[in-house]
DNA sequence: TGAATTAGTTACCGAAGCTAACTATTTTTC
DNA sequence: GAAAAATAGTTAGCTTCGGTAACTAATTCA
C-alpha cells in the first residue's frame, strides 16, 4: 500500500495547473500578437520601473540570451526603447508610450480571465498562497 | 499612484516561482537522464496505474502528439511496456520492472529536492495551497 | 452497412529555454 | 597606472516541448 505524501501532491499539483494557465494565457496573448515570455517582461518594467536585461533575467530566472532576445523582439514592436546610463555597457529599458498603451490594453483582458479562474478563492486565501509560494522560491534561490 | 491587486499579484508569484522550480527540477532529473515531461508521466503511471496516451495528454492538457513523442522516449529508454486491451486502436501502457526502479531512484532525489525547499511550511498550509491549485484548475478546465 | 468518431502517428513549425564563445566596458588588484 | 578580472550584452547553435494539419486503423453509431 502505497501512500502519496502531501510534499509529493504539492509539486505535482502545482504542475498540473502550469500547463492549463500557460495554455490559456497564451491563447489570450495571443489575440494581442504577444506571447509568455514577452509580457512578463512588460509585467515587470511596468511595475518596477526601468530596468536592464541582467536585472530582468536574474529575476526571471533565465540566461541573458534568453533575455537579449525577448527584449529584441519587443524592441521591434516598438514597445520598449533605451535610456542612457553611466555605464556604457548597460542598457536600462523602458515602456515606451506604445508600450504602457499596450500594458494596459492587455491588462484588461487579463484581468478579466485573472478574476475569472479565481472565482470561490478569497482574497485571503490568495494572499496565503503567495506568501507560501514566495517562501518556496525563496528557498529555492537561497 | 497605482496599485497591484491581490489577483494579479498571484499569478505573477505563480509565474516566478516556477521558473526556478523548473530549473532545479530539470538539473535533478537530467542526473538521471529524465526531463520534466518524462517525469510527469512516469509519476502519473507509477501513482494511477497503467493508461493510454489520449488519458495521459488529457490528463497533462497537451495535445496527442506531444505525448506520442514523450511516451516513444520511454520506450526506448525501456521504462515502458504496451499492454494489450479489447479495443486494437488503444495502447495501454504501464511501466517496466526497469521504469518502476527508476521511478524510486529518482523519487528519493525528487522527495529531498521538494521537502528541502518546503522548509517553514507546515503540511496544514501544503493543503490548503493544494486544495487552492485544484481549484483553479478546474475553474480554468471547465 | 456506411458514416462518424476515436486512438494514435507522422511531418513540420515555433517559443523559449540552454551553453559556449565572443566584444566592449568597468572594476579590481598589484 | 597598467594588467587582470569581472560584468553587460550579443551571436550562434542546440534542445525540449509545446502546437496544428493531415493521415491510418479500429470502433461506434445511425
Amino acid at each position: 500500500m502505497i501512500l502519496i505524501q502531501t510534499f509529493q501532491k504539492f509539486f505535482y499539483q502545482f504542475l498540473m495547473l502550469y500547463r492549463p494557465f500557460e495554455n490559456r494565457l497564451n491563447i489570450l496573448l495571443g489575440e494581442h500578437g504577444l506571447y509568455r515570455a514577452q509580457w512578463t517582461v512588460l509585467y515587470y518594467l511596468a511595475n518596477f520601473g526601468p530596468s536592464t536585461p541582467v536585472e530582468l533575467a536574474n529575476y526571471q530566472s533565465v540566461e541573458k540570451p534568453t533575455m537579449t532576445r525577448t527584449i529584441h523582439r519587443l524592441k521591434e514592436l516598438e514597445y520598449l526603447e533605451t535610456i542612457p546610463t553611466k555605464d556604457k555597457r548597460e542598457k536600462k529599458m523602458q515602456l515606451t508610450a506604445l508600450g504602457k498603451k499596450v500594458y494596459e490594453d492587455v491588462r484588461v483582458s487579463i484581468d478579466e480571465f485573472e478574476q475569472d479562474i479565481l472565482e470561490g478563492i478569497s482574497e485571503e486565501e490568495q494572499l496565503k498562497a503567495i506568501q507560501i509560494m514566495k517562501a518556496i522560491q525563496q528557498n529555492i534561490l537561497k
